[in-house]
DNA sequence: TATGCCGCAA
DNA sequence: CGCGGTGCGGCATA
């Protein structure tokens, strides 16, 4: 009985033979291939180090893949199969990590059900990955992809006059959905059913000409099967419940959203082509045809970086559908940029596109058109104008043929819960520049929209000159030994972070880093700072022109204008306003000061704004060979908290492919006295603003609801001069102030963030 | 009566 | 949790 399983396949006698390894373990440990060892894989379960299961091929070296029983998946990029590998498996997997040499995904059942949605089945998976992979598949590998895939394509979720219908060719399954509670309950019962209940109509399919290869036999199957759909109709504001029912967590029959739009006679055309300039790049391209593969619309997610075109893909997509089309922005700059943009690579007539903001509310004529407008607006519930309230019905009465959603990574999930219900569309297309998010609602993301259809490579995109060419640094920048007194002393997080952004060190290298970017490259910079108080001060010690919040609308382009056309300013200094929306293509050099708790997400969008530099750049550069044509610098002030931050910031570089240089000695010495703050006494100057500035900000957040605090902190305030705010006073204030609260036993009911907490009191609170 | 600017709310 | 965006009402201007 047992010998029956070992006789017919000893893995190890196999292993040996085919190897010249004497130890598989040594011999796949990736040790040789400089891959980083193995530490960095700790959090697994432990299995990934597990290879003895593994049995390499014979022409190992021709293939490029390593699989392993835990779903993680290597892929070498030097290989000549690297670029089919990539987007085979960027359709099946999720990228965990991409560097240079060595790539790492990951299969999920999410990405499995991208895999499927964008029509792979699972022999296809199994037998393209077993033809790429070094070893033979592990048995746990191929028991998952089937498992994770078998109920998926069965169902589908389609908008019919206004209608929406779950639709299977297999009636059984509908069965199986209507016992769970949640489903039958949004189900509405209509006429012409049959004995089961459901509505039968003939599901008819065309092919397109182009496919992709390893699309092609996949799709033709699905095709072929399906020659009649069982429906029932479900009610409209249930769709986003009964969609999260369907998910590979709950009842495991997520729903296929395909827009049939060929063979929609309900819903007007629209006349609209591309222009015959608008020529899409091949990864465009590509995203369109992950998109379109088989003649219908799907809905999901196109991952480009910034830069790349995502609005070129946007408006093909519409071009194809050809149908009323709904654009979502994050705000009126950016409605105006797409509106632009419809204009500029479509055929689409002025008054078939409009704009939907609080200052232009534009109608489009005839009965199909193109609306751009922001998030906001459609899912603001407070009371509007009359104006905006007739749109807004307009725009919940139509069928849209395709809602195009912009950035979907910044926008929050309840907005887009409250969006999705509001519009009815029959085809969604998220659009963004990272799935990065702090928060974890990047499921969600892919039920309200699809899944993710594609995702290009930035590394890809940079050798193939589509994007700049970017150098990541990190500078760290030693603190002063009085401005690091300070920041021992004190508890107050606020505080702290002013005393390490204002680093007299930090400021001299961010001086060195603009002095020599405009003086001998002729770069333009951005400079970055989420502190305002930060980026007053460096703007005006340096005098460059700055925008944050309170900047006018006029001032911002009066600023912008001159940055791009004057050769007298190049370098402005922005706050949090310029992460999102505004566009600076001529930026190639970016410098943080200071930066959101360890952000990924910002860090990809400021990384962004310097991208798309590179066709001007090449014309400024011209003859001169550079390896980097664009810039970003994190400054960091060392041993402080602002290094644990960038740790996290910099795994986020790695992870995307770049490559990531520490320098820490910047400015060079010899720089010492033409740069600022190179007196002690400039720097003690500075560090009593700082101090001052800092006790201020902390009254103001002390005041709260408490009456008595806002009086002595305004006593407090009144004795104005710094010398009465700083040192040991300001530590005088703190104990008050906590001990206040013990008194009262309120560390109970609201505890202190423990960051924030100072370390002394740590070990204390943290023990009861 | 149309327009632009400001402060407020969430 | 602070900062920024957004729509809207109110107010003043021409």
């Amino acid at each position: 009985m047992g010998y029956g399983e070992k006789g017919g396949r000893p893995p190890f006698k196999k292993l040996k033979a085919s190897t010249k390894f004497e130890d598989p373990q040594k011999g796949i440990a990736y040790d040789d291939d400089g891959y980083g060892g193995e530490d960095a894989y700790d959090d697994d379960d432990g299995k990934t180090k597990d290879f003895s299961k593994l049995e390499l091929k014979p022409d190992h070296p021709n293939r490029p893949l390593w699989a392993c029983g835990n779903g993680r998946i290597f892929l070498e990029t030097f290989s000549p199969l690297y670029k089919h590998a990539y987007d085979f498996l960027i359709a099946i997997a999720e990228p965990v990590c991409r560097p240079e040499s060595m790539h790492e995904y990951n299969l999920t059942p999410h990405s499995l059900y991208a895999a499927v949605s964008v029509g792979l089945e699972t022999e296809t998976v199994i037998s393209v990955l077993n033809k790429l992979s070094k070893t033979k598949l592990p048995k746990e590998m191929v028991k998952f992809i089937h498992d994770s895939t078998a109920n998926y394509g069965k169902v589908k979720l389609v908008l019919k006059k206004n209608r929406y219908f779950i639709e299977s060719p297999f009636p059984e399954v509908l069965k199986t959905l209507l016992r769970d509670e949640t489903i039958s309950r949004s189900r509405i019962i209509s006429e012409n059913v049959n004995g089961d209940g459901f509505t039968i109509s003939k599901a008819a399919g065309e092919i397109e000409g182009t496919h992709d290869e390893l699309l092609n036999e996949a799709e033709v199957a699905a095709v072929a099967e399906e020659k009649e759909a069982h429906s029932f109709e479900i009610d409209p504001s249930q769709v986003e419940n009964v969609k999260q029912r369907c998910l590979p967590n709950a009842l495991n029959y997520p729903m296929l959203e395909e827009y049939d739009f060929r063979n929609d006679t309900v819903n007007p055309d629209l006349d609209m082509e591309l222009k015959p300039q608008a020529q899409p790049r091949p990864y465009q391209e590509k995203s369109l045809s992950k998109m379109f593969g088989n003649g219908r619309a799907r809905s999901g997610i196109i991952v480009l970086p910034c830069g790349a075109g995502k609005s070129l893909v946007g408006v093909s997509a519409a071009c194809r559908i050809k149908k009323s089309c709904l654009c979502l922005a994050t705000n009126a700059v950016s409605v105006d940029q797409w509106a632009f943009q419809f204009k500029l690579w479509s055929t689409i007539r002025e008054e078939q596109i409009c704009r939907f903001t609080s200052d232009s509310k534009e109608r489009f004529r005839g009965n199909a058109g193109v609306v751009v407008t922001t998030y906001n607006m459609v899912a603001f519930g407070g009371k509007r104008s009359e104006e905006s309230e007739k749109i807004i019905e307009e725009i919940r009465n139509r069928e849209w043929g395709l809602l195009l959603m912009d950035e979907v990574h910044v926008v929050p999930a309840h907005m887009f819960r409250k969006v999705i219900s509001i519009t009815k569309s029959h085809c969604k297309l998220g659009l963004t520049a990272t799935l990065v998010r702090e928060d974890e609602r990047i499921t969600d993301l892919n039920f309200l929209i699809g899944p993710k259809l594609y995702e290009a490579n930035w590394l890809d995109l940079v050798k193939g000159g589509f994007i700049a060419n970017v150098q990541c640094a990190e500078v760290w920048c030693p603190m002063t030994k009085e401005f690091f007194a300070e920041y021992l002393k004190k508890e107050n997080s606020k505080k702290r972070q002013a005393l390490y952004v204002m680093n007299p060190n930090k400021f001299r290298a961010c001086e060195f880093l603009i002095n020599f970017h405009e003086r001998t490259r002729g770069d333009k910079i951005i400079v970055f700072a989420d502190n305002l108080f930060a980026l007053t001060e460096y703007a005006m010690k340096l005098r460059k022109p700055m925008i944050y919040g309170a900047t006018s609308h006029v001032e911002r382009t009066k600023i912008l204008q001159a940055f791009k056309t004057s050769k007298d300013i190049n370098t402005i200094f922005l706050s949090k306003v310029g992460d999102n929306s505004i566009d600076i293509p001529e930026a190639n050099v970016i410098i943080q000061i200071s930066s959101h708790a360890g952000s990924r997400r910002q860090e990809a969008q400021r990384l962004g704004r310097i991208l798309r530099a590179k066709g001007k750049l090449e014309d400024r550069m011209a003859g001169g060979k550079e390896e980097y044509n664009a810039f970003f610098y994190s400054l960091v002030s060392i041993d402080t908290q602002e290094m644990y931050y960038s740790t996290k910031r910099q795994q986020f570089l790695i992870d995307q492919g770049y490559s990531f240089k520490v320098i820490t000695s910047l400015p060079p010495p010899d720089e010492g006295p033409n740069l600022s703050y190179h007196r002690l006494e400039d720097q003690l100057a500075l560090l009593g603003k700082v101090l001052s500035a800092g006790d201020d900000q902390v009254g103001l957040e002390q005041l709260d609801e408490d009456a008595d605090e806002i009086a002595l902190q305004s006593a407090r305030r009144s004795q104005g001069s710094m010398s009465a705010m700083s040192g040991a006073k300001g530590m005088v204030y703190m104990e008050y102030s906590t001990g206040r609260n013990k008194g009262q036993g309120q560390i109970k009911s609201k505890p202190k963030d423990p960051a924030k907490r100072h370390f002394l009191f740590k070990r204390r609170y943290g023990a009861t």
